[in-house]
DNA sequence: CTGGGGTCTT
DNA sequence: AAGACCC
């Protein structure tokens, strides 16, 4: 018997959560000041409102915004200056600390000060199996691997928050679910249960999506902002019988909100459909755009395909493969994992921005502010408590002799080997009086000193010393002249960091998924999947539930209604042709897609 | 008169 | 060292 057949690239063994906390910014001074919430409130930038609370919002004001058309609009809006974001940085590392004691696997991962994302799977896989599936109404969620009484009461027939379609046919009204289904049940009750004991514990609101993919998750918990959470329910895979709800979902989409196509792909990617250069907004708003191209017009495109996509967005700077990325992209496959929590971040910078810098002075006096910002830094986040070296420390009873000894035993997680400094200069002013304005930045780095580890000497004295001995004389390789420079912004970091021996890289090494070219890694795994449903394997639990597609079921189609095939002349309805034309189509590559 | 951070790749 | 991407 010869089966459909049709290209998948879907892997769905995973659960995502992703948490977005609401207004971030603007959340900590309500934290901190409970006052704020029932106002109008916003975070202050240097000219620029970077986020305001939902009060705000209400009358009209936005992220990004002008102060000016913020006061203009809104002439009681509360203000406060965020330009110093250690508060911030602060809140950040307590809310991630606090989500990732919720794993089991350390896959927890940030994105900014404001997102997290963790891959659950093992959670869910170990509760899924946990269940009683004659009493599902009366399930209890096992939170802890070793403690079996700590959890949550729920009810494990029913999705938590929203689901994605909203005319999702909800497992309650058909009584069987398929194991997906399930999985993505369990992972909407953990969500919220974590997403409450977060506002409950930390008294932080997040917008939560659910989905078997980074992607996925990501985009899907836009759809009920703020403090809601949304779940890209089954079936995700396009089949004979329609578009899968991940390529429905993704569709709809602008092409420049897809995380990972930024300004310039985007750009390419809408020229290339209009066939002529895409206007863009020049307002505020980064990304905007005034052509709306959505990711069904790039995927429908018959001359779209990977090499070609390879060809249009290749370039200086785009990493290789990136034809490829983009259409996997297009098509809702993200293999990407949800990368290890590390125990040391990268890069440490500090940065000031500057309406005019253009003197010697002025810039010593800057330079000495970032440096002391630099090292004080480096000491709150590279610097820990060393692990007694005897048990006399902890035994040590006296809180003085504790304190004693504290300060004399911290220790470098890490010691970062460079020293950067990149300035971003304002272009001379143009013959006809006018200025272009640049964000181009350059940089010269060096060894970083090592009289910077030095704990004895004040912080202030190590940044003088940074600054006489180290960047003096590396800004003068990035401006040899002595003046006529002017400089919007200047920007201090340490990089290249080397862990101390004996502190793993990260909780569970290095994340293995970003080890291998994305391309190398996905390739060999080609294989094309068998869409016909197997037959129920014995459980009601594998019964699929297959009703609740994304498109409107009751709809008639006539025969002036079919669509007819460009390449094999075949006729279907426009739903069904989404998925044949990917059988003309270079494949993407594919898993055994059963989740057992 | 477009913030102050980060990541990764070339 | 720069350029893409993310918030």
């Amino acid at each position: 018997m010869e089966k459909s057949r049709v290209p998948s690239a879907r892997k769905d063994g995973r659960v995502i959560i992703h948490f977005d906390y609401d207004c971030f910014y603007a959340s900590v001074f309500e934290a901190q000041t409970p006052a704020l919430k029932s106002l109008p409130f916003a975070v202050q930038q240097k000219q620029i409102i970077v986020t305001c609370n939902y009060e705000a919002r209400r009358r009209g004001l936005y992220k990004l915004q002008l102060i000016r058309d913020a006061r203009r609009m809104c002439p009681d809006v509360v203000i406060e200056l965020g330009e110093d974001i250690s508060r911030f940085r602060d809140a950040s590392k307590e809310l991630y600390s606090f989500l990732k004691a919720f794993s089991w696997s350390g896959k927890v991962e940030r994105l900014g000060f404001d997102e997290v994302w963790l891959d659950v799977s093992d959670i869910v896989d170990y509760n899924r199996q946990l269940l009683n599936r004659h009493d599902l109404a009366q399930s209890f969620f096992q939170t802890s691997r070793d403690d079996p009484m700590e959890g949550f009461s729920f009810n494990a027939s029913k999705l938590a928050g929203h689901p994605y379609p909203q005319n999702y046919k909800r497992a309650d009204v058909t009584g069987v679910v398929d194991d997906l289904t399930m999985r993505m049940f369990l992972g909407s009750h953990l969500a919220q249960h974590m997403r409450h004991q977060l506002e409950e514990q930390k008294g932080y609101t997040s917008t939560v999506g659910i989905g078997t993919t980074k992607l996925l998750s990501k985009l899907v918990g836009n759809l009920n902002k703020p403090k809601g959470q949304t779940t890209v329910m089954p079936p995700l895979d396009s089949s004979i019988d329609g578009p899968g709800n991940a390529q429905a979902f993704l569709d709809r989409h602008e092409i420049g909100k897809i995380p990972g196509i930024g300004f310039k792909l985007a750009q390419k990617l809408r020229d290339f459909i209009l066939q002529r250069p895409a206007a863009f907004d020049t307002g505020l708003v980064y990304g905007g755009t005034k052509e709306n191209v959505t990711i069904a017009d790039i995927r429908g495109h018959a001359e779209v395909n990977p090499e070609m996509l390879e060809r249009l967005l290749s370039g200086p700077g785009s990493p290789y493969g990136i034809g490829y990325k983009v259409w996997c992209l297009l098509h809702g496959v993200d293999d990407t994992e949800v990368s290890q929590a590390k125990a040391v971040p990268s890069q440490i910078s500090i940065e000031d921005s500057y309406i005019r810098l253009d003197t010697m002075p002025e810039l010593l006096q800057e330079l000495d502010a970032l440096a002391k910002s630099l090292v004080s830094r480096m000491r709150v986040d590279l610097l820990v408590e060393e692990e007694s070296a005897s048990k006399e420390d902890d035994l040590r009873s006296e809180p003085v002799d504790r304190a004693l000894h504290q300060v004399t035993s911290k220790k470098w997680l890490a010691h970062p080997k460079t020293l950067r400094l990149t300035t971003r200069p304002r272009l001379p002013l143009q013959p006809d009086g006018t200025r272009i304005r640049s964000f181009k930045r350059i940089s010269h780095s060096a060894p970083l000193p090592n009289f910077i580890f030095g704990l004895s000497e004040s912080v202030d004295s190590l940044a003088e010393r940074l600054v006489r001995e180290a960047l003096i004389g590396m800004f003068r390789k990035l401006h040899p002249e002595k003046s006529g420079w002017n400089l919007s912004l200047v920007n201090l970091a340490v990089t290249n960091m080397a862990e101390t021996a004996g502190e793993s890289k990260t909780a569970k090494g290095r994340d293995i998924g970003n080890m291998f070219k994305r391309q190398d890694d996905v390739l060999k795994d080609f294989q094309v999947r068998e869409v016909s449903p197997s037959p129920a394997e014995g459980s009601e639990l594998e019964t699929q539930v297959v009703t609740g597609g994304g498109w409107d079921e009751d709809v008639e189609l006539g025969d002036d209604d079919l669509e007819c095939c460009g390449d094999c002349g075949t006729r279907m309805p426009p739903f069904a042709m989404v998925a044949h034309r990917r059988f003309h189509l270079p494949a993407v590559p594919a898993l055994q897609n059963h989740c057992t």
